[in-house]
DNA sequence: GCTACTTTTGCGAATGAGTCTCAAAACTCT
DNA sequence: AGAGTTTTGAGACTCATTCGCAAAAGTAGC
């Protein structure tokens, strides 16, 4: 068993609940298969091997890979949630595309640092950033409209 | 007729559009009365004083003010779009607290010039930002659960 | 002010991401 | 294997947002 299904596992025994096979799957398609992504294009994905699990199982799973730390809720796009890796992956930006909808992530130490900083004036208790701009990337500037 | 009002008509007259009365019902009601606000709490404010304003209308003028630099889209909340004042209020983050929903405004001007500056690096040409963080305020977590 | 032309509006229908219901299936523990 | 719980898939459902359309309102030129 993989560490991130191992993690997952313990989180879910915590609460009384189980590691089934379709979540499993889920699980590790997205840790195959994907960084940034959506609910539906993650079905989609998992379709092709495996016929019988739902949208809803998905849907039903997103929120519990949350809370487990595995995953974190990202930019909105499309009118899509989309989701992105945490466990592996360290902190980091993002600068969306309006354009072509690309995404480039970027380290953020710094910034992370001063949002902490400021969070802590506010005695707010962070859970989750949200750290990003939209804007035109290099390559859609160049193009000519 | 007010600042905000003459900056509204000549965006839209440069786009070839007109600042009919709803619009404008729309945009002064937003300046009067809201700081944060989604469609539909705008649409319960309006219909008080203007039964004949559609919620279609307002959703289509909202890309208009925020392409008009006037609001911005902010924070998504309880599965609806928000909505923030630019014009007249300077850049700031929000920490949004899950347990009681409320929204603190920070002053940002570090975190500001630094996303600038990574973005400079990437010749990203920002348009718009998003910063903020999730979490429990302070005296949610004064509270005993 | 009136005409001709374009944009806009309100209404209700449509869309679509995400949620819910429920009976059947899968786990877990003994 | 059986009892008791959690999960699941399928499809119905919700509800914010968008669309289509015919009527209404703005605008520019007379």
């Amino acid at each position: 068993m993989q560490e991130h299904e191992k993690l997952f596992k313990d989180f879910l025994k915590a609460k009384g609940l189980k590691l089934t096979l379709p979540r499993r799957v889920i699980l590790d398609t997205i840790f195959t298969y994907h960084q940034h992504f959506n609910v539906d294009a993650l079905y989609d994905v998992i379709r092709k091997d495996h016929q019988n699990v739902s949208r809803a199982t998905i849907y039903r799973t997103m929120p519990l890979l949350v809370e487990s730390g595995l995953i974190k809720q990202s930019l909105r796009c499309q009118s899509k949630d989309h989701y992105e890796h945490i466990y592996g992956h360290s902190d980091h930006l993002h600068f969306l595309c309006i354009k072509c909808g690309n995404i480039i992530e970027v380290e953020s130490k710094e910034i992370e640092k001063t949002l902490k900083k400021l969070a802590a004036t506010k005695n707010f208790d962070i859970s989750d950033y949200n750290l990003g701009a939209k804007g035109v990337c290099e390559s859609c500037q160049k193009k000519i409209l």
